[in-house]
DNA sequence: TTCGCTGCAAACGCTTTGCAGTGAA
DNA sequence: TTCACTGCAAAGCGTTTGCAGCGAA
């Protein structure tokens, strides 16, 4: 069963939002990194981003808010937000690359069309029994994964009939 | 069903050979583009690699073999290659591309060991089920998907019992 | 003869890093 | 007070590009 990502995605709210701090409080409390004002900041402007953003426009969205926050501690709070397990990045085959919230409620793989670059998220059960079979058949511990699909989605198809 | 490619996969061979430059000289021929020494070197040279190899390790074989074909070549003749259904690009997530020879013979997705670096390839098929349902019930045309998976192999989960 | 191709080196763009000053604990 | 964190600017690194000379058709 195929489901289209938009149409369950609830809007993420304040519970949610306290959820990711503690678990990035903790997270930074385990190994004994600092709670510092910037990476908070940080993760509260990834969790009111609109799915998939870049360092780039992450460190735009703050300054707009009047947030000064570097380029580099984006990247390094970054870095600490995926091991997390909060964020994932995702390269989609592109020179940069994408993040986005990972939360239960989001699980989801993509699709980009390569003529209007519009990314459709999917999300598809048939792939956790790949990977179930790889653990356990397989002996592979599977903690990642990305599943990025592309070709021409509905509206270039039609607007594009030249392709096969 | 679940194979493991290296237990399927058949040496390359002449024939194989061939048929990837017979392709690649109609389609150079198709666009009117030239059909040069460096292009087809830099083809047999791919064929010859083993699986996934970088932009720079090819340059680095082709040098061992006093073929002296700039880096600019290397990365414009692979984009015509990838173009042309000869050749698969593949990020893995990394700061830079992966590349392998695509053939009939090597469908397969990709497992990275976060541990120890190893890639393993699998072929199931009910990725294509999931790929199905997409372009029939939702109108997506799918060109092309990678699917790669990461975590903890078999040898590296008995060596660091540690991981959950 | 005509353009497309190649090699060179410089440019690019995202990301990382060294360092000095700052601030959490 | 200590040591990790931040901001800045420079460096890094894979990849792309401008240009002049070369070569396939």
């Amino acid at each position: 069963m195929i489901f289209f990502v938009s149409l369950l995605r609830l809007s993420r709210n304040i519970d949610y939002m306290k959820t990711a701090s503690k678990i990035f409080y903790d997270y930074l409390k385990k190994r004994d990194l600092k709670n510092t004002s910037e990476r908070f900041l940080i993760l509260d402007q990834i969790i009111k981003m609109q799915k998939h953003f870049e360092a780039d426009s992450l460190l735009v969205q703050l300054k707009i808010k009047n947030k000064k926050i570097s380029r580099a501690t984006i990247y390094r709070t970054l870095e600490l937000l995926v091991d997390s397990g909060l964020v994932k990045k995702n390269n989609f085959n592109a020179p940069h690359a994408f993040y986005e919230p990972v939360s239960g409620l989001t699980r989801h793989d993509h699709f980009v069309c390569q003529d209007c670059g519009k990314i459709i998220e999917f999300y598809d059960d048939t792939i956790t029994k790949i990977q179930r079979n790889l653990q356990v058949i397989h002996g592979l511990e599977v903690l990642n994964y990305t599943y990025n699909l592309s070709g021409h989605c509905a509206a270039c198809r039609k607007k594009y009939k030249k392709h096969v």
